[in-house]
DNA sequence: CGGATCGAC
DNA sequence: CTATGTCGATCCG
């Protein structure tokens, strides 16, 4: 459905005419290609559709010029060093060829015109279409015959065949009947993939495999819908994609599994026809001399230089005929819209309101599914056809309409203003919510009291009339982000924010509330769990390394005397050895030592951070190891002694939120340390700098077994960073989130006191309201009653 | 993070 | 008159 390739889909003419449907001497109507291309071209020529439809055309020339430049820079020796690393790649995919599933791909043919035929037999030997004069999402094969396709608006599908009928879409039913079909499925296949109402994946090697043992009889099943469907079976998913598409409509193709017959596939198989390639990228290649699966094959070479790694990996799996042979679920959702298109619209005014009402669409929607999310995105297309998205980020999740048209509000504010004083000419607006927390973030969310005390606090103002209404905004800033700062600069101007908010609490708070004794209980408790940065007076920091106490200083002015403390002696040099050392040991055995456990996902992840941070090994094995907890990519970054320690001192608190986690991924690094560089590959630079001294830590005084310099700095490192844990807890204990059962207790004791507290305080003002209230309506009647009785 | 673009249905 | 709506992924700045 609504598949473009439908579009320019020569083949299926081709098969028309080869059936014979084309032919009108058999009483059937339709027009040949080149008509169709007339009238196509007759109804778009001149539109300002057609003339942004070249623009992007012209866009893509342009890129495909860069990248014929680009090409012709490349020496052969360049070519040659790619030829080799590719073809070792390929070696690796070819030997991972799993040719032991069966991957079935269920497309239901013009699903949705079928179903209108079966429940309106009128329907039935007449064209139809589904969709409206705007767009169409399928038709049926009598009005294909008219070059009346998916993706094309219904007025130009009205001028290809004028006895079209246009029916309006009914998903209601649609669903009904996929989900029948999917019954259906669910006996080939209880964990099979749908991609849509009409579309599905299958592995059915199981299925085979218990059928084996199947009476003769129970074998002869039928899949029995109304609807005729295609399939396709291969040893995986991107063939069986395109096996289905092969004997349409109604057929079947079978690829067996062994790698001739998988080679001969692929042979001639036109590149476009897989799934993900698509017109810009057949373009492309195209302007490369590929156009089927072989040519692709035989320049992967230069691909794999003119192309992102992503897409040459891509490109190789296609040409070596692999595909995924697992159906993996789908993840969670990951964002959620709402866009509409309409008439000509350029008062701003109306532009609000329907962005008020598509915020509030939205926020039904993300109800249903119970979601929240941090990132609102407009979307804005003018009379012309140009696009323009803008998005905002905020630090807390919003879900309800009036929170997300806060947000949305001003950034169509923002596009107006920039266009003034012409009016934006809008022919679509959309809102999307993204960035929404996952498991983690929830549980981090939960347990966080700071976000329950702002929650608290709105909850306080939310109670009314005594209180002026904080302003809305206060959780809706937009989060300052340039990717030139660096990872603490961006918590750096976080913190700036809710400290801000916290103020503005306060500020709030204070104003009204200045006699409430509840209140001075609530003030304190808030001054005690703000973070220490916040109120460092009553702050006393014992340094490390030196055992100096530091009171009444920053944090950060604390850190940067650990930091010059630690600048003395031979520690800090030893510990850029250690980096250093690690840094420079990149052969590839021991890399993948590493992280032989994790996923190619993962792997690249990590190889892409590691070329653009330079980070070493053993910080990665830490990011993989916390995959999913606070210390992502660019605070493992942090870690590494390319950033200041100021940040490292700082960073334990930010991210590591736990001392049992913080162990964990210790004793990670060890091991993966121990376990690899250690046994299989001598350190390549050893810290020259002997110590004569012996082995002491500094920080607990403890003398160290071990005699590796490494080992011994790692400690060193650890218990630093333990220290200023435990010095920052004690600090600010339940500003931390912590596992531990006592600080559990702790907490659930603090939660429950503030909501007795924060529950009578309510009750207080609301009896102290209704009895105010209603002595002043007594006053009132005795006041009528004197004057009506006695005078 | 923000914006544009591609691709699928 | 009249060229969609929703989603995920990727790339680049």
């Amino acid at each position: 459905m609504h598949s473009t390739k439908e579009k320019n889909d020569n083949n299926k003419d081709d098969l028309l005419l080869r059936m014979g449907l084309n032919d009108n001497k058999a009483g059937m109507e339709g027009l040949d290609k080149e008509k169709i291309n007339k009238i196509i071209m007759e109804a778009t020529r001149g539109s300002k559709f057609y003339v942004n439809e070249l623009k992007k055309e012209k866009q893509v020339n342009q890129r495909i010029e860069n990248m014929m430049q680009q090409k012709a820079q490349i020496t052969s020796q360049q070519l040659r060093k790619a030829q080799l690393q590719v073809d070792r790649f390929a070696m690796e995919l070819e030997q991972s060829r799993d040719l032991n599933n069966t991957i079935v791909h269920i497309d239901m043919d013009a699903f949705y015109a079928a179903v209108e035929m079966r429940d309106n037999p009128e329907l039935k030997d007449k064209p139809i279409a589904v969709g409206s004069m705007m767009m169409l999402s399928t038709s049926n094969y009598y009005a294909r015959r008219f070059g009346v396709r998916a993706a094309m608006p219904g007025f130009i599908a009205k001028r290809l065949c004028p006895q079209l009928t246009i029916v309006p879409p009914n998903f209601d039913k649609y669903q009904a009947v996929s989900r029948e079909v999917k019954e259906i499925l669910a006996d080939y296949d209880p964990n099979f993939m749908a991609m849509s109402l009409d579309e599905a994946y299958l592995n059915i090697t199981k299925h085979l495999q218990e059928r084996q043992n199947w009476p003769e009889d129970k074998r002869k099943y039928f899949i029995k819908t109304g609807n005729s469907l295609e399939n396709g079976i291969a040893p995986n998913t991107m063939l069986a994609k395109v096996c289905s598409d092969k004997n349409k409509p109604n057929g079947q193709y079978q690829i067996l599994p062994d790698r001739e017959a998988v080679m001969d596939f692929i042979k001639d198989l036109p590149i476009r026809k897989v799934s993900g390639i698509g017109k810009v990228t057949e373009k492309m290649l195209k302007a490369l001399g590929v156009i089927t699966c072989t040519e692709l094959y035989q320049q992967r070479a230069l691909l794999s230089l003119l192309f992102s790694e992503t897409s040459w990996h891509h490109f190789l799996h296609i040409s070596l005929g692999l595909g995924s042979t697992l159906l993996a679920r789908d993840g969670d959702r990951k964002s959620m819209s709402v866009e509409r298109t309409f008439s000509e619209m350029s008062k701003a005014e109306e532009q609000y309101s329907l962005c008020q009402e598509l915020c509030s669409e939205l926020a039904q929607d993300l109800q249903k599914e119970g979601l929240k999310g941090r990132t609102v995105t407009i979307k804005l297309k003018n009379v012309n056809f140009e696009v323009k998205t803008r998005a905002s980020t905020v630090s807390s999740v919003v879900s309800t309409a009036e929170e997300i048209f806060a947000i949305a509000k001003d950034l169509l504010r923002t596009e107006i203003d920039a266009d003034f004083p012409h009016p934006l000419r809008l022919r679509l607006m959309g809102v999307r919510l993204s960035s929404f927390p996952n498991e983690e973030d929830k549980k981090q969310q939960q347990r966080s009291i700071i976000g329950f005390l702002q929650a608290g606090n709105q909850a306080l103002s939310a109670t009314g009339h005594m209180l002026e209404k904080t302003d809305k905004d206060q959780f809706l800033k937009p989060l300052e982000m340039s990717q030139k700062k660096s990872f603490f600069d961006k918590k750096r101007s976080e913190r700036k924010w809710s400290q801000q908010d916290t103020f503005k609490c306060e500020a709030v708070d204070t104003q009204s509330l200045q006699t409430s004794d509840s209140f001075q209980v609530l003030k304190k408790m808030n001054e005690n769990l703000e973070t220490s940065e916040n109120s460092n007076k009553s702050q006393i920091f014992i340094c490390p390394v030196c055992f100096r106490e530091h009171g009444s200083i920053s944090l950060e002015a604390f850190n940067k005397h650990v930091d010059a403390c630690l600048n003395g002696p031979s520690i800090n040099e030893d510990r850029k050895m250690f980096s250093c050392s690690h840094a420079s040991s990149t052969e590839v055995n021991r890399k993948e030592n590493v992280h032989h456990s994790f996923s190619l996902r993962e792997k690249q992840d990590y190889e892409t951070h590691q070329k653009h941070s330079g980070i070493n090994s053993v910080d990665c094995a830490e990011l993989v190891e916390t995959k999913g907890n606070p210390p992502k990519a660019e605070s493992v970054g942090a870690l590494s002694d390319k950033h200041s320690k100021e940040e490292c001192a700082v960073f334990p608190r930010e991210s590591f939120n736990t001392e049992q986690h913080y162990q964990n991924s210790f004793s990670t690094v060890l091991l993966e340390d121990t376990g690899s560089s250690q046994q299989e590959s001598p350190q390549p630079y050893l810290p020259e700098v002997i110590i004569t001294q012996a082995l002491v830590c500094p920080i607990c005084n403890l003398e160290q077994k071990t005699s590796d310099l490494t080992l011994f700095n790692m400690h060193v490192d650890i218990c630093l960073n333990k220290g200023i844990i435990q010095e920052l807890r004690k600090d600010s204990l339940a500003n931390q989130p912590t596992k531990s059962t006592k600080s559990t207790g702790e907490f659930v004791v603090i939660f429950i006191l503030f909501y007795f507290i924060l529950f009578y305080f309510i009750l207080f003002y609301f009896i102290l309201f209704y009895f105010i209230l209603f002595h002043f309506i007594l006053f009132y009647f005795l006041f009528l009653f004197f004057n009506i009785y006695l005078f």
